[in-house]
DNA sequence: TTTAGCACTCTCCACTTACGAGTGCTAATA
DNA sequence: TATTAGCACTCGTAAGTGGAGAGTGCTAAA
């Protein structure tokens, strides 16, 4: 990350390439720059200007009698040391605040419009990932058997476990039971769950419900197989990650995703939701923004795209991920100052209402 | 829809047309159709045949000199009278029972997995509508009080509620209440609306819980505002339908689509889903395969595709709908199949599982 | 009623050409 | 020494041209 501090001209020159590509996405020609930036300095200036710049690695040109495009490294040059976070106007935040103010409906709900408001305010796609349960903290369990109606063919009951989360996450989940297993009997698995278990994370859970000598200690002697069974099976939730995109067709609109062949892998990915989630290579949700530029995205369909993300909290634990994915040639300082208000405000929200 | 009953070769040759243009959406020529399909007469004889169906309005010409396309009157003659439904290969048929059967995961889950199955194997879009709650019957109705944890600031409430449908639906919802409510009113509350209200429709629920005098009559002497303003709280569900939908990229490979002018106003309306349930003019989702082709729905960006639908059932009741999104220019005997096979083994899924 | 033959139409593709934008280099200038 | 003006050069884009190929409709013969 040696950013081998840029004179003053190569700066504002760089910018000025950046700013400009952005809005035109056609290379960027040394009059254009004198004439809109007139920074009091000739075409022939900033041409050797570039010219320094392109040895830096900073610009391209795509063929030899083209104006300059920023590279990669010239976009990471910008993000992290040119640039300024463009603060939002009142008029836009309020827009959020409003919009976030009327969600209500349950947690799947409001993740789906927030992802749908962050593609509307950024013209890009907006995201957002529900927490991983992993490390989600159990608040409550409740167990209700389900009558097994008249299929009394091989007879084997059901019961809807509903777990609440301290974060407010609820999911649901129904679970086969053996019919050894009386009502009775699972009222008393769910008051002895609920003594031992509220508290931890459903990962520890997990764990202890695979151990079966953990298990003997809670249960004492009330531990029979199908109790074991029954309480394993009540843990085993398939912990996918869901993620929540919208706006994916404002990218019809950009010059570069013009050509079919240019957005159909980048639609193709996107489809598969869950490869998604692997954008982020943190192993954790990361507090603050991170910017993850052009093919420093490990997926085929993402070399001509940034993704901006950030993530939100409920009760001050992490949960999980927002973001905006954009063309490489987006106006970061907005883009960036958008996640970040918005995970912010997501996250009052949350505590609000959960 | 009167079928001016075409003579043999007519249908021949218009059975001709619209296969050889399912395979090369490029319009077919005389001789293609005489090398093609052979069918014992000249170039020339076909050429005539093709002249009257232009007249009948089955096929078009895209310029003077050109082969001839089917229209939708063409589609609509073909898919109702001309076409017989093509039987699914035992090893399809498979395919599709087990992808179902290993099936596992709430409702939601097991909804999205069945787009995913319908896409993969139509090459086409898949889709899956949630059912409208609306006339689910109630079969459980479970309250959980959350304490409000150290939210002792302006304390108010909150109950989870959920509701078990006779379907197997399950959906839950977080209700305020009042803080002159108790957890034991709660749990009155709880037996009064299951004694009074399990095997009712939600629709029924919701208008009773409007109406004073009914809540009264339920309640008796135990109505105070706060139980009435929470019972009308709780059955006040969004009623959104969900909709899943999988395979919109497979529109890339198909050539009509090559153009971007042509492929995003389909994709602007697929993201819109809330008014893909808008395609089914239908009040009721009603049993039987449906096939709408092209301008007939009602939508801009629909123009070029049509939908296969079905509806599917659980324990008898109508739930939700099920289909393919396709160009015109589909594999109708097909894509009728599949979509009819699919829906009879989702339905079976679900009465098993739920 | 069907067929062969023929003139006509239209699209598609490869090819050429002209234009304009932008560069790098060199020599003059402050 | 840094900057500037001028100029030759390069390359992509757009517009125009011509031929090949596919397919038609029409007419006259079988």
């Amino acid at each position: 990350m040696a950013t081998p501090t840029l004179d003053f001209r190569k700066r504002e020159v760089l910018e000025a390439i950046i700013e400009c590509y952005n809005q035109t996405a056609t290379p960027v020609g040394s009059r254009t720059i004198e004439r809109r930036y007139g920074m009091g300095v000739s075409a022939a200036t900033i041409r050797n200007t570039m010219a320094d710049l392109e040895e830096l690695g900073y610009v391209t040109q795509p063929h030899p009698s083209a104006g300059r495009v920023p590279t990669e490294i010239g976009y990471r040059v910008y993000v992290d040391t040119l640039m300024e976070a463009e603060e939002l106007s009142n008029k836009e935040k309020l827009l959020i605040q409003e919009r976030c103010a009327s969600l209500d409906g349950g947690f799947e709900e409001v993740i789906e419009q927030i992802s749908k408001i962050l593609s509307e305010i950024s013209h890009y796609i907006g995201f957002v990932l529900t927490p991983e349960l992993h490390g989600s903290i159990l608040r409550r369990l409740e167990l209700i058997p389900i009558d097994g109606e008249d299929d009394s063919t091989e007879y084997q009951g059901k019961v809807l476990a509903v777990l609440l989360m301290a974060s407010g996450v609820v999911k649901n989940h129904i679970v086969p039971v053996s019919k050894d297993l009386t009502d009775q009997d699972i009222r008393r698995i769910s008051r002895i769950l609920n003594e031992k278990l509220v508290g931890l994370s459903l990962q520890h859970i997990q764990q202890i419900s695979q151990d079966t000598a953990h298990l003997k200690a809670i249960f004492d002697t009330y531990l029979s197989d199908s109790v074991a069974a029954f309480t394993r099976n009540t843990f085993s939730l398939n912990q996918e990650i869901h993620i929540y995109l919208d706006g994916a067709s404002n990218f019809f609109s950009q010059p570069e995703f013009l050509q079919v062949d240019k957005i159909e892998p980048l639609f193709r990915l996107l489809e598969q939701k869950e490869r998604i989630a692997g954008l982020f290579s943190l192993p954790q949700p990361t507090a603050g923004i991170q910017v993850v530029i052009g093919s420093e995205n490990k997926y085929e369909g993402m070399e001509m795209c940034s993704v901006v993300h950030s993530c939100y909290t409920s009760r001050g634990d992490v949960m999980g991920t927002i973001g905006v994915i954009g063309p490489t040639r987006m106006q970061y300082p907005r883009i960036v100052s958008i996640v970040d208000f918005t995970a912010q405000v997501m996250s009052q929200v949350f505590e609000h209402t959960l």
